[in-house]
RNA sequence: GCCCGCUUGGCGGAACAGGUAGACGCAACGGACUUAAAAUCCGUUGGAGCCAAAAGCUCCGUCCCGGUUCGACUCCGGGAGCGGGCACCA
């Protein structure tokens, strides 16, 4: 019994499509473009399974694409700096560079065993001087169109530490790593103004048509416009206002108190002169930011001595009260309290006595009885208590009063967004140094384009906690480019997610000595698929478009959007196992004795089956993908990986099923390497006559090209698959011996091997030499469908009566209706399930269904 | 709390301008080959029933209830379960 040697044939492939530069790509305006993209990995170590699939899927469109006749792009980098390469130098005393410079080594060779039509000269790293040095020229740009600032900004700050923490990175309350007790600090950040784009970016997602409208959704979620209006109240006994947004002005003569932030400078102000406020707000600087200790903790306020004045009501004072449940990030950090329309400020309002005015009444509702009890009442209605507001619907309220107060220049109509710009200042060594420069005469200076790049020094010791960039003791200090005094270099490195957002148009000339070569952006952009997990969705995807935007502000590229087509894949997942101690086991120290239950490998001791979950290395449920290419070769993991789930979502890895694909790739190639009839020799002409079984086998391979090939367009390669193995399986029962039989077979097996080309490219080379082809079966083109094929003369259709299925009967195509209902009612068991009536109605839809009403 | 998605055999999943539900595979069972095993090949496989058996046929079946229709996995209304995103958002 033959077996594929797929350890030869994918060694052999790979070197040939290298030496023949197959997948270098070069801008081509006479051809059409196809720029194909997964999101690049972190070189973590290793390459995993979720790697494996987003690169599997990838590559088939890129392949795909190619065999169409697109000139294809399909890159391939490393998002190489980040935290885990500091800690890695901390805890095994490696340099961050060398560590991540190894790992890029080792998964860059697990990449090219999966044999993946990538274009490595383009290959790139972020961590690279000459990637991250364009980084900060772009930066530099940004910063004179206007889209950059640093200011003070409230940060997770770890005391122990002495470092920030993003919000991730924050558990309950505490630093992830030192434990500590996490404080709001007020330090002085970098920003990008992503919210001078706010409108835009929401407005385009619209147009995204290729994109999953989940991905698009989140977005929208995300960047969270909202429409109120400002108010600007007076305040008693102060000349300065107190401004406050609200989504619900209609309700303004409901309000009976104002809160503001702690962190609002009102309330620093009054802290000045007020001990247990300062002390109030001091507690809830210290209070959790979890979702658990946001939940438990209690709606307070602590009263000041503050009035605000009411916009509409002469003479009515409303207390200011500071309390924990306003944002200062949001709106006006301010608000005012409606407690009849609004819960949370019914809850407040209850626990400090305050007064209660309902002032929108529900539909039908007597407006002199309606009262609020436990519950706001926030829907629709007509207005109420509220003077010219009256009898006013809640839209033309809002309308209204919006008008009243632009009228006195108390307020106006106002959007809100609970996006906020990035900050993308990081207090760590292994990032893209930030180009400033601090002058105490001269302020912040940019570094001087001539002087870029900003280099990481070599140097650096990982002792201390905090900012090793900070404890250097000679690199921050340089000379003041304006002034030549003493100055000191910006410590703080950019933000990960940075490097990130525009890797896929340096990837279009990744060795120019600017950002982006405009020719080559202005041919390869946008990105026509990009490909990668949900875990993206909002953040790196949104970064991206505002990247774009500031890009094209600044003349590097003329787009917007950079991805055309998004597609998010859905998570590999495998069973979990425990031993009766409770320790976590990897699959490969278990053996499988049956459905849900398994024993250890050397102790034979039962073990525990677990849920089937996403593979995470904590809970030992991975599989390495280099293990499975041993054992099986790249392209049975390719093809399980496509076979089953559909892209989108979660895949379960079973070692019966790479088993099921790895059977599978032998009997194709015993069937097409080994024929059972001998084949007439490639191009041989079609022959006269054809036998029935090789008439239809000759059609359903041209049917199967055209399912394929739909089938790829629309990411459906599970069913591609499946549609390729039923070609394969007809084929294999053909005779062969019949009147041209062999020409159809040949025909069959070409196809077959074009069509499963993308997904095991290596079986494919192989067996498109076996079958006496002397091309490169990855520069061949996509076969072509013959449309004459496609549709049948004779045609099975289904004779229902009254809806139920009671026969079939076998017609030409688009015979006459006539015949149709006569065949119909001819079938035996058609007229015995009729028991002798007259049909009412025959409904004849040609060439699909015959339904017989009686 | 707000927003969104999903629910089809033992399992992954096919089929949706409404038209033969269960393609393709996994698992399972039976058989062939073999001294035996592996590999491979052939067959069966939604449930219940009619029939000596087979061919065949009947009833039920796409989360639940209701509706539209000659006909509903598909469309509409209501509900349940599971999953995801955001969340003191004013």
């Amino acid at each position: 019994m033959t077996r594929y040697n797929f350890e030869a044939s994918e060694a052999k492939w790979q070197a040939a499509w290298e030496k023949a530069g197959a997948f270098a790509a070069e801008a081509d305006p006479s051809r059409p473009k196809y720029y194909v993209l997964e999101m690049f990995p972190y070189p973590s170590g290793r390459i995993h399974m979720g790697h494996v699939r987003n690169y599997t899927l990838g590559d088939v469109v890129a392949r795909y694409k190619r065999a169409q006749g697109f000139n294809v792009l399909h890159p391939m980098g490393w998002d190489a700096f980040g935290l885990p390469a500091e800690n890695a130098a901390r805890d095994q005393k490696v340099h961050p560079a060398h560590w991540t410079y190894d790992n890029i080594a080792t998964m860059r060779a697990e990449l090219k065993r999966m044999g993946l039509s990538l274009d490595w000269t383009r290959e790139l790293a972020t961590c690279h001087p000459g990637y991250y040095a364009h980084q900060q020229k772009l930066f530099l740009d940004f910063m004179r169109a206007g889209l950059v600032y640093r200011k003070e900004a409230f940060v997770n700050w770890d005391p122990v530490d002495q470092t920030v923490l993003a919000n991730e990175q924050v558990i309950d309350g505490r630093g992830w790593r030192s434990g500590a007790l996490v404080e709001k600090k007020k330090l002085a950040q970098w920003f990008l103004k992503i919210t001078a784009y706010s409108d835009e970016l929401l407005d385009a997602l619209k147009a995204l048509s290729r994109w999953p409208e989940k991905v698009r959704l989140m977005q929208e979620n995300w960047i969270g416009r909202s429409s109120g209006a400002e108010i600007r109240f007076r305040l008693k006994g102060r000349d300065d206002r107190l401004q406050v947004f609200t989504t619900r002005p209609d309700t303004i003569f409901g309000a009976t108190f104002c809160a503001i932030s702690p962190d609002h400078p009102l309330a620093d102000e009054l802290a000045e002169r007020d001990p247990t406020l300062a002390a109030f707000i001091a507690e809830c600087r210290h209070a959790g930011t979890s979702e658990a200790a946001l939940e438990a903790q209690e709606k307070r306020g602590h009263e000041t001595q503050l009035k605000a004045l009411h916009p509409f009501i002469a003479g009515k004072e409303l207390p200011v009260y500071v309390a924990n449940f306003v944002l200062i990030e949001y709106g006006a950090g301010a608000i005012f309290g409606c407690p009849g329309h609004d819960q949370r400020d019914l809850d407040f309002a209850r626990k400090y006595g305050l007064p209660v005015i309902p002032v929108v009444a529900p539909p039908g509702a007597d407006p002199e009885r309606f009262a609020i009890d436990d519950l706001a009442y926030t829907e629709d209605g007509t207005i109420i208590n509220s003077g010219f507001l009256d009898g006013l619907e809640v839209e033309a309220a809002k309308a209204e009063v919006g008008r009243r107060l632009a009228a006195a220049d108390l307020g106006r109509p106002a959007t809100v967004y609970r996006l906020r710009d990035w900050l993308v200042s990081r207090q760590r060594y292994w990032g893209c140094p930030i180009p400033a420069i601090h002058c105490q005469r001269c302020g912040i200076v940019p570094v001087p384009e001539e002087d870029l790049p900003v280099r990481l020094p070599d140097d650096v010791s990982f002792d201390k906690p905090g900012n090793p960039l900070d404890h250097h003791p000679t690199w921050k200090n340089v000379e003041c480019p304006t002034c030549r005094g003493k100055a000191r270099r910006e410590t703080d490195t950019f933000d990960t997610f940075v490097d990130s957002a525009w890797y896929f148009a340096r990837f279009c000339s990744p060795r120019a000595d600017i950002p982006v070569d405009r020719q080559a952006v202005d041919y390869w952009l946008p990105v026509d698929q990009y490909i990668g997990g949900v875990e993206h969705a909002i953040l790196h995807l949104l970064y991206s478009r505002f990247f774009t935007r500031a890009m094209r502000k600044t003349g590097h590229v003329g787009l917007d959007e950079p991805f055309a087509g998004m597609f998010t894949q859905g998570m590999v997942i495998h069973e979990s196992y425990k031993d009766a101690a409770g320790n976590w086991l990897y699959p490969e120290e278990v053996h499988k004795t049956g459905e849900g239950s398994a024993v250890h490998v050397e102790t034979g001791q039962a073990v525990d089956v677990g849920r089937r979950e996403v593979m995470s290395k904590s809970k030992k449920n991975v599989v390495a993908p280099a293990r499975i290419i041993d054992a099986y070769g790249a392209d049975t993991a390719r093809l399980f990986m496509l076979s089953d789930s559909p892209p989108e979502r979660d895949l379960e890895w079973t070692e019966a099923g790479v088993e099921g694909a790895w059977r599978y790739l032998n009997r194709l190639y015993r069937l097409v390497a080994e024929p059972k009839t001998k084949l007439p020799p490639p191009g041989a002409p079609k022959p006269n006559a054809l036998s029935p079984a090789g008439e239809a086998a000759w059609r359903l391979t041209h049917k199967t090209i055209a399912a394929v090939s739909e089938h790829l367009e629309n990411f459906r390669f599970n069913v591609a698959v499946a549609q390729i193995r039923a070609l394969t399986n007809a084929l294999e029962d053909v005779p062969g011996d019949g009147p041209g039989e062999g020409w159809v077979l040949r025909q069959g097996f070409e196809t077959a091997i074009k069509l499963i080309g993308p997904m095991t490219p290596h079986l494919a080379e192989e067996l498109w030499r076996a079958i006496g082809r002397t091309t490169l079966l990855a520069r061949e083109p996509w076969p072509k469908a013959e449309a004459a094929l496609l549709v049948d003369e004779q045609i099975t259709i289904a004779v229902q009566v009254n809806g139920k299925l009671r026969g079939t009967v076998s017609l030409p195509r688009d015979c006459p209706e006539n015949d149709a209902r006569e065949a119909a009612l001819a079938v035996p068991n058609v007229a015995a399930a009729m028991a002798g009536k007259t049909p009412r109605k025959v409904i004849v839809v040609a060439n699909r269904i015959i339904n017989v009403v009686v």
